[in-house]
RNA sequence: GCGGUCGUGGCGAAGGGGUUAACGCACCGGAUUGUGGCUCCGGCAUUCGUGGGUUCAAGUCCCAUCGAUCGCCCCA
């Protein structure tokens, strides 16, 4: 049995791969518009930081990391989320002594050690980004806002953002007594997941599939917020608001990451199977802090979007993306003479601009014109004996199957004026 | 970590114990001595994910294992 591909990863092959390029390129320009600037951090850490940053009690941390010991017997980890390698790059290159906020993002693979299924893989890509440096809650609006024209713009529809206030810390930890308070009662009757919920998160109880039917009645979070979190709360809706952005409020939604403070948010879309998330974000004020110490903290928000699960709703709503472009000439000589005048044309041709390709494997006119056509080869210039003699060389275009011989050297002038 | 379904040529897919492994697409060659898309003819799996077992005989039955896929938990 020859070697395969881990478990969970896939081979991006030519014909898809163009479309990742697409979605990439207009992540990149949606990026440039909103003046945030690429940053490339390390693809694996130390294990600690993501220990700190992610959370102790998450299932990433707790069960789906990808950790080994290097050579030197330190703990490393493959990123399984974007958000602590750019926050410890923040600190680590002191971007905060910057006089502008920082505006950051990435694409790029993550890894998480889980069972693959629609829309799920253990190297998956995501694309995120981080603004770190400012409260306001325009920003939280803006980080949302980029996510939304993104998926607008490359086609996706029926994109829902939904958005929560988890508060801070002090009104979080009155809530979660509450909740305790309130699920006490049937703490028995719920399901064994959520029986160990109830003490380590018990907000997750609220998104427990199995147990809708207890959280009915339950407090919300919203009625927890201190006057700072509500103001910051409003601003932020009526900012998504002005711009014209529509969402739903979702008191029960909670994520997955532990850092999250005040606004949270998943953007929703059907087509991946049983998973309707397709990204999701957060602001984060004691992230930074936590990372960096307490001296240097500074609030951030940011999302982080998966290419995936971008690229499999695309495909569920049939929108196209473009694919693999067609090449403007194929060469074919005939005879060892022509031929040899073949592979010298190409070089001339692609180097001026053209996208030109001709038969490596000596076979007969026909399937070279058979590959021609496969590749969708504008036009065909087809050299012999006779033409070679002449200095010239028929050329043809395929949609029309209009030929007529032309001069050797103007070829690629010939070319590129009938192909502008 | 747990559960369902499934692994046969490059791709899709028949065959469910009996010895030459259907068919379709793609590909290659020819009909058409230097011209693609249509048509016709021909070619293309010492072998059925891998390992072991049962049997006179195993893609076909059994066990294990790896993988794919869908779902649970959780998430992108």
């Amino acid at each position: 049995m020859s070697i395969q591909k881990p478990k969970g990863t896939q081979d991006l092959l030519p014909g898809v791969v163009e479309k990742w390029q697409y979605i990439e390129e207009k992540a990149r320009d949606v990026c440039r518009r909103f003046n945030y600037k690429e940053i490339r951090t390390p693809i694996f850490e130390n294990t600690e930081l993501f220990q700190r940053g992610v959370g102790e009690t998450t299932d990433i941390v707790e069960k789906e990391m990808y950790t080994f010991p290097d050579k030197g017997d330190r703990s490393m980890t493959l990123r399984p989320e974007g958000t602590a390698g750019v926050v410890r790059a923040y600190v680590e290159n002191k971007l905060y002594g910057e006089p502008d906020i920082n505006k950051l993002y990435y694409i790029g693979p993550m890894f998480r050690y889980e069972q693959p299924q629609a829309g799920r893989y253990r190297q998956f890509h995501q694309f995120g980004i981080e603004a770190i440096g400012s409260a306001d809650p325009s920003l939280d609006a803006e980080v949302i806002a980029m996510g939304y024209l993104f998926y607008k713009e490359i086609g996706l529809k029926g994109v829902r953002v939904e958005i929560n206030s988890v508060g801070n810390p002090s009104c979080r930890s009155v809530y979660r007594e509450e909740l305790q308070k309130f699920f006490a009662p049937v703490k028995d009757r719920l399901c064994k997941d959520c029986q160990s919920r109830y003490e380590r998160n018990p907000m997750r109880i609220l998104d427990c599939k199995k147990d809708q039917e207890y959280g009915v009645g339950a407090p919300s979070i919203l009625d927890f917020l201190d006057e700072e979190c509500q103001t910051h709360f409003s601003k932020v809706q009526r900012h998504l608001t002005d711009m014209g952005i529509e969402f739903v409020i979702n008191p029960r939604m909670v994520r997955g990451l532990d850092y999250y403070t005040h606004t949270a948010f998943e953007y929703k879309a059907a087509g991946i199977g049983a998973i309707d998330t397709i990204s999701g974000g957060g602001r984060y004020n004691g992230l930074v802090g936590t990372i960096g110490g307490s001296q240097i903290d500074q609030p951030g928000v940011g999302f982080g979007l998966g290419l995936e699960r971008v690229l499999l709703v695309l495909e569920a709503q049939g929108v196209d993306v473009p694919g693999v472009q067609p090449l403007d000439a194929y060469l074919i000589g005939l005879g060892e003479a022509a031929g040899d005048e073949i592979a010298k044309l190409l070089f001339e041709l692609r180097s001026a601009g053209l996208t030109a390709e001709k038969d490596y494997t000596s076979r007969k006119m026909k399937a070279q014109m058979k590959s021609a056509d496969r590749y969708e080869a504008r036009f065909v210039a087809i050299l012999g004996d006779d033409e070679l003699a002449k200095g010239t060389i028929m050329l043809k275009e395929m949609a029309t199957g209009e030929q007529a011989e032309v001069p050797i050297a103007s070829l690629a002038d010939t070319l590129k004026q009938k192909l502008s």
